[in-house]
DNA sequence: GTTAGCACTCAATATGACAGAGTGCTAGGC
DNA sequence: GCCTAGCACTCTGTCATATTGAGTGCTAAC
């Protein structure tokens, strides 16, 4: 990734990178060294800014989609400027209050709130926004209930530490009645509030534990749907992706002119690629920047026509998921970048106001 | 929608209009009076052809995209097929079996159902799937459950009478900790169970049943959580739809030519157009066809671009939904119908199984 | 009512000319 | 050593033109 390292070109030649940068990105078309001088004040002649282009080009940062066009950035370009040339910015004051004031006019939800995010990140920046709903790693059983729903079914809900509620539904032949749920639940909750998992799990394996509960099947699959559904709420895969602005993707000149790479955005989602680098988003603090084919797990060369700019949002591991936007690879990434991390600082606050975990309430 | 009712052709030019229609789903391309004569058996010349296709032109079941193309379905023209033409179809033993198979893998929950319901339509029809969760008109409470998740924030989990289950976070000043509210909450679904939103509200306008619940702001919080988390239970545009296979939409030509198209499509899902026809499809039995702009709202003249086959699934009016499909106008139309059809069969025997309804519990 | 035959239309494709954009290179200037 | 003016060169995009071929509509005969 950083082979940037011994890329050594002049202060002018970065100037011009930038320009080219820019300006394809805001038109899409190839930029000519006329139009460089002409639009911006480079105290040089269009000569000078072709000798530096043909610099530019031969260390690889820009190309020629043929002779006689202009210069297009190539993805080490655009790496090259995102990491030495844009300037770091941030959204306005004014646009913050904006999307935040929206964050504020729903309810308080983490589902709802993720879904908003990723419409706010796709309108905001003009592309796909996307957002997964926060996961903690090693969620604790809060409480659980049973419920009779019919003669033979049973319906199982589980609220995780965190705030994070799941169901079941479970069959159960023999007449366990609304009652004896009720004092199963009751007692099994006294035993396991606050295990994980695992911990669920070795309890179930000692015989004396489980012996009391009753005969049946029923207290033993009970138990082992808690630790199966801990089990998968801490599984981020298991949770769908919410994304918003495909529309908006659509209009890019890149997608319309070749539909195939629409279409491999849209596999991103659908089969369920982007969870190929969600992980290693999570494991990052910041702002990760993935442009064209970089990443993506090289084996199956997926998907070099896109960029994604994500970052992770939430509590330490408690309560964290990603969200980011997914555009073509001649993305506005400053903004994009700026927008992301914004959405990223206020979902986390928002989940700290709403979902603040056990361990800070002692130290008040 | 009926004025297939004044068309009257003779039994060869339908013949031949279900021939252009099926050869036209197939191939995208027109097709032409000597095509028909060479690959379908129809003992007369391309000339006896030409003169039938121009008395179909003429009452506008068919079109020509110019002179010299051959001939192309007018929307009214697939109308007209669909529903004097096509010869109603089932889904193979195979096939139901193989699709059967797939649901009782995953685990008994609907909106997993759903979900696998809107991609196994994609896959099947090769178009895209969409399917909405089940709803209940008027919910009843079974249940619900608050639980302290910190200080100053309860988590609020409901689950209605029909199994849905929903959480809300409340935000609460005094200092009311797991033991005060267990109490609140066990003397409220003690008078609450078995109520609609409605009846809870009037219930909680009684100054008497409010006053004995305790001080503070929480207890009428609760009831106008619950009374408002019911309520939104109840209007199936709050939920999601999931879809599925926008992927193959891509690959049909009238999309790759003109991305407007395809953005249209999007946008139903996106901008949520789709609810516009979900309710009358609620309202109805059976699978309803919209083929390009039929239908619609007729005010806004949205989407022309595609076709929809759609049905409803569930139980009465406890927990229904809508599936179905939606491609282009040139649609496989018979397969699209058996297919959702079937899934639509499927899907509520299944919520059958795991969901039947209390009312039934009685009468074994 | 059906068919053979034929002129006609129009999209699609190929061809060549031409303008314009943008470059690379060279030779001269600072 | 760096910059610039000038120019030849290359390639795309566009336009006009010709050609082909599919498919039709019509007419006259069966």
């Amino acid at each position: 990734m950083d082979q940037q390292a011994d890329i050594k070109i002049t202060e002018r030649q970065r100037a011009i990178l930038s320009i080219i940068v820019e300006e394809y990105v805001a038109t899409a078309r190839p930029v000519g060294s006329e139009h460089i001088v002409s639009h911006y004040g480079l105290n040089v002649s269009s000569a000078t800014v072709r000798n530096d282009m043909a610099e530019l080009e031969r260390v690889g940062l820009i190309i020629q989609p043929h002779t006689s066009a202009g210069r297009v950035p190539s993805e080490r370009g655009y790496r090259y400027f995102v990491e030495n040339l844009m300037k770091p910015s941030t959204l306005s004051e004014d646009e913050q209050r904006r999307i935040s004031h929206q964050f504020h006019q729903v309810e308080m939800d983490a589902e709802e709130w993720v879904r908003l995010a990723a419409a706010v990140l796709a309108r905001s920046v003009h592309v796909a926004g996307m957002a997964t709903p926060p996961r903690s790693t090693a969620v604790r059983l809060k409480h659980f209930e049973l419920l009779a729903l019919s003669e033979s079914r049973v319906l199982l809900v589980l609220v995780g530490h965190d705030g994070t509620v799941t169901q079941q539904m479970l069959n159960v032949e023999e007449g366990w009645d609304q009652e004896k749920l009720s004092a199963l639940s009751a007692r099994l909750n006294n035993q396991l509030a606050g295990k994980t998992a695992q911990e669920i799990q070795q309890w179930a394996a000692t015989p004396a534990n489980v012996a009391p509960l009753g005969e049946g099947q029923l207290p033993a699959r009970v138990l082992a749907a808690l630790a199966s559904m801990l089990n998968k709420l801490e599984q981020p895969a298991a949770s769908q992706i919410y994304h918003e602005g495909l529309t908006n993707i659509i209009e890019q000149p890149e997608f319309r002119e070749e539909p195939e790479k629409l279409q491999q955005v849209l596999e991103l989602f659908e089969h369920g690629t982007l969870w190929s680098i969600i992980p290693s988003v999570l494991s990052h603090e910041g702002v990760q920047v993935i442009i064209g084919g970089e990443g993506w797990d090289e084996g199956r060369g997926i998907s070099a026509a896109c960029s994604v700019v994500m970052a992770r949002y939430g509590l330490g591991n408690q309560l964290t998921g990603v969200l980011g936007v997914i555009g073509p690879v001649r993305m506005p990434y400053s903004r994009s970048i700026s927008t992301v991390s914004y959405m990223s600082q206020l979902l986390s606050d928002l989940l700290l106001g709403a979902y603040r975990p056990d361990s800070d309430r002692e130290r008040k």
